[in-house]
DNA sequence: CGTTCAGTTGACTAAGGTCAATTCCCGTGG
DNA sequence: CCACGGGAATTGACCTTAGTCAACTGAACG
């Protein structure tokens, strides 16, 4: 049933069968149908989720009232909103799903209690946000050395389907641009 | 004589007095003068250092030659090279001294071994990987929705240490313009 | 069908980069 | 202690990239 989350975790750390069919009773499924939120800004975000299928968008609206997004997040990935998980801050940020979304859902209780009860474990959450950082990693990369098309560029080889999937307007503030420019780019790009 | 890193410690984790002793163990002093390298691009990094005293630069050379920098480390943080580190590659980044810093060094095996041995510690690791993505996060957050001035002023507020010890190239390559741009941009902020 | 909102296009503007010439420090050797 | 050499910082003139504002197109949905 949770074939893919099971897959996901044996990638990441060794783990025993009966240990891993324990974890897995912590993740409660939940479907997101599109447009629908999983975390809205204001809000404790005090789970994390496994995304089995679908695609995430975390944005937030800033003092101008444009929706800047910070992350699309695609299958076999975890998210949250971080600062507001482990800070247990409330969130500016929403967690919403751009198609509909399966997820397995993890309280942050629950995988403190999951922590206790089988210590590796937390090698997961250490490789988990390890993951999280070494992406946020490249993209500071990007936008220390790269200009706008070239950014959009490394999104067409290395993310296509976030391209497929995703609205313009999204796309341009993920990569820090207006959608006009990104339109303009676009138009030199195919020709 | 490791004072500061147990203090450090303490502050993130709750650990017995004789498991904190044991795991101070591990690490070994090791003092960079200014100008020097813990890392040089092309090696692997094998190590976490944690920096007690004095401040660190960790940067790379482009394609165009320019050296970009991609992080500035200040007393009490936990650095490394986290892409050759986590993924076993070899560095594109280098590790610099910008003054005399006194660092506390555990190798990757020995890390390893900690974990294994107390896995209350992986608790440590994975809060301090939680903290560099929050600070990266931020950083994100300013390329999306601030320009150069904004960054900068934003930079005076939280790390006025770094504008008084780091000379302007490196600044500016951290924010992501050019020294004259910068220097430009002192100027009118002074007045 | 009309309304609405995403995307496109055009004309103009602003932010920041580039190139080149000084000027300013600061360390080193005489 | 001074002079000088070299890299860092500053400044100026000009250029490129990307943003702004506004008009228009087009698809989606009730």
């Amino acid at each position: 049933m949770n074939a893919s989350l099971r897959t996901t975790i044996q990638a990441s750390i060794s783990i025993s069968d009966d240990d891993l069919d324990y974890m897995l009773t912590f993740f409660k499924p939940m479907i997101l149908k599109k447009n629908n939120f999983f975390l809205k800004s204001g809000n404790y975000c005090s789970h994390v989720v496994y995304l089995k299928s679908g695609l995430l968008r975390i944005y937030y609206t800033n003092e101008n009232g444009e929706e800047i997004t910070c992350y699309f997040s695609l299958e076999t990935e975890f998210v949250t909103s971080l600062a507001s998980f482990s800070k247990e801050i409330r969130s500016i940020e929403n967690i919403q799903a751009i198609v509909t979304t399966e997820l397995l859902v993890i309280s942050k209780i629950d995988l403190e209690k999951l922590y206790q009860e089988l210590p590796n474990t937390q090698e997961l959450g250490r490789k988990a946000i390890e993951k999280i950082a070494l992406n946020m990693e490249k993209r500071i990369f990007l936008f220390l050395n790269k200009n706008a098309e070239e950014r959009y560029q490394d999104m067409l080889k290395n993310n296509p389907i976030l391209i497929k999937k995703v609205p313009l307007k999204y796309l341009a503030s993920y990569l820090g641009i207006t959608p006009q420019h990104l339109s303009r780019l676009r138009k030199t790009i195919v020709s």
